[in-house]
DNA sequence: TTGGGATTGACCGTACACGGTCGATCTGCC
DNA sequence: GGCAGATCGACCGTGTACGGTCAATCCCAA
């Protein structure tokens, strides 16, 4: 069986994921911004005074990651973070006006990522692709264990 | 719109590939190999005397880390470098008894890998899936420029 | 034949993924 | 009231992604 993992739904997925991420860098690129803090970025704005463990489970990402990720886009003024008042282990998450207007400035490229990243696909088939990755990434009983873990409570 | 970036296909993309990792560290991780490195020996296997370059091509890998995932695997000893005796600037990669050992061994784990990625779907829609995958994946319009520049030839 | 452009592998820097640990802190249960 | 267990953020180690540079080498054209 000749090249074989070329079929496999793993690697297809891990393929289509460098697609995605090229796009990103291509329509975003100039804005010193990364998929990543796009969405954590948007996560926060839609959910004020959130920490860093619950956004974490927001948009599904590493718990180990995060803080790396949070501590570069404080560097570049877009969120901020404080002690939570009721808990002195919580740092609390605000977007501040310099990251508003972040994502309204790459709304329109982050727009047209997702429209690229289906426009091969025949338009109905578009719906589907779509509805077939919801089924998938629903799946928490194959998320990570740290992911799950937090998903429970 | 609350939470936008959780239907965007972008996002959706990653957290299959998140399933994806995690589905194959559970069923290889206790054979000290990833996904990446089971792609890498498998094409090896299947292309004895090939170089880095053109396996990075092949497989869809980035030929800055290629490298140090070529070295990892040289260091378990399941594959060998050696000049090339036409081109001085090439070392030609094959795989070694151990790495070839390996692969059948965790062979069955892979397989069940890709099995559990899709099995949440309808049977009908895994045929769509892989269809829609390969029909996104095979936009090496959209494929990195390192990935293109080779292709190309 | 020689020089310029292309190719190869090594390396560097940054960003992310993920499993794990640690100290500080909170919470529930006895 | 106090202690065990859970939680939070910080941190570490390894593996990968990707853009970039560099020296060595190859190849083609002038």
């Amino acid at each position: 069986m000749m090249d074989a993992f070329r079929d496999m739904p793993g690697h297809l997925v891990r393929r289509v994921q460098q697609v995605s991420t090229a796009l990103f860098t291509e329509e975003c690129g100039g804005h010193d911004i990364t998929s990543v803090q796009f969405a954590a970025l948007s996560a926060i704005a839609d959910h004020p005074g959130m920490d860093a463990t619950r956004l974490s489970a927001l948009i599904a990402f590493d718990r180990s990651t995060i803080g790396d990720v949070l501590e570069r886009m404080e560097a570049k003024g877009w969120l901020s973070r404080h002690a939570s008042p009721g808990d002195r282990r919580v740092k609390l998450l605000r977007c501040t006006e310099a990251g508003g207007a972040m994502l309204r400035e790459v709304a329109p490229a982050v727009a047209r990522v997702q429209a690229r990243l289906l426009e091969p696909l025949a338009p109905a088939d578009r719906t589907t692709m779509l509805r077939l990755l919801r089924q998938l990434a629903d799946l928490n009983d194959a998320a990570p264990v740290s992911l799950r873990l937090v998903a429970q409570r």
